[in-house]
DNA sequence: GTCAAAATGGAGCCTTGGCTACATCTCTAA
DNA sequence: TTAGAGATGTAGCCAAGGCTCCATTTTGAC
């Protein structure tokens, strides 16, 4: 093999631990964009409620998310995204609906394929996304 | 709908969540069963360096096994697994193989399959794994 | 057999992502 | 118009999972 075993595999599981950290963030950016669409708002409370966790997480998440440019929010005004924030909300969108649409097709059920996706698209790389693509295209 | 979207949703996410808690202890008893079966013996250091972590950071972690019932360690002697750590490290060994195969199998490249699983598999349930067997006994 | 290198373990620090409890603001219904 | 409900924000706590730095133990080379 090319490189040592050990560091092909640190590798991997470095990749898995920094995919774990912006994970929440996609979330919180993907049930954002979903709320603004189909509620017109997004406010913390929702936030916290659709995500099942307390209020004052949701806040504090929502600040990281400031931090990170990808969203804006005002004291007492509800939350929206940055331009960069909806960009990557159209990209975890778009990876969401790819695993699930190829999860039913290998025969998940429909609650389950939705269910494991919520965790398992934020460890799909570029290269399985085009795949998956693929995969769907060759048996439409 | 049977039930309000909000609560499908959170428990989707929550059910994410507690898995990642879980996904760290499954990487260290697979990568320590690995070791055993290979090197004939699992050091701290090793766990370490395969995984990209600091040695402390191991040391630590595999104190967590240790109190989760999963591993037992003597100082300066290595780490082992009980019976049910063996377990557990038997479940996640074939649930990898599924992943990567199925992946395979789909068309992803050997290299991102393997990348890749290392993250997904801990959030592929019982009843997508069957369909994973069914869908791959199909195509044999 | 000794001593230096390597492995091991521990202490203490940081960030993240949870929580509860409390304080403050907004808004709506009477 | 004003009280009370509900939403929002803040503070402080915890555990997990990283890290570095240091002390100790083991081991291997001479």
């Amino acid at each position: 093999m090319a490189l040592p075993t050990e560091l092909i595999q640190a590798s991997r599981f470095g990749k898995a631990r920094s995919a774990q950290s912006t994970a929440l963030l996609e979330d919180y950016v993907e049930l954002i964009a979903d709320l603004l669409a189909n509620e017109g708002e997004a406010r913390p409370t929702d936030i916290a409620r659709r995500l099942g966790v307390s209020h004052a997480t949701a806040i504090k998440t929502v600040s990281r998310l400031k931090r990170a440019g990808l969203a804006t929010a005002r004291p007492y005004r509800g939350v929206f995204l940055t331009e960069k924030g909806e960009a990557l909300a159209q990209r975890v969108r778009t990876r969401h609906r790819l695993v699930v649409d190829v999860l039913r097709a290998i025969g998940v059920p429909l609650e389950s394929a939705e269910a494991d996706a919520e965790g398992i698209e934020h460890y799909v790389s570029e290269a399985t996304l085009q795949a998956f693509s693929r995969f769907l295209r060759g048996r439409a």
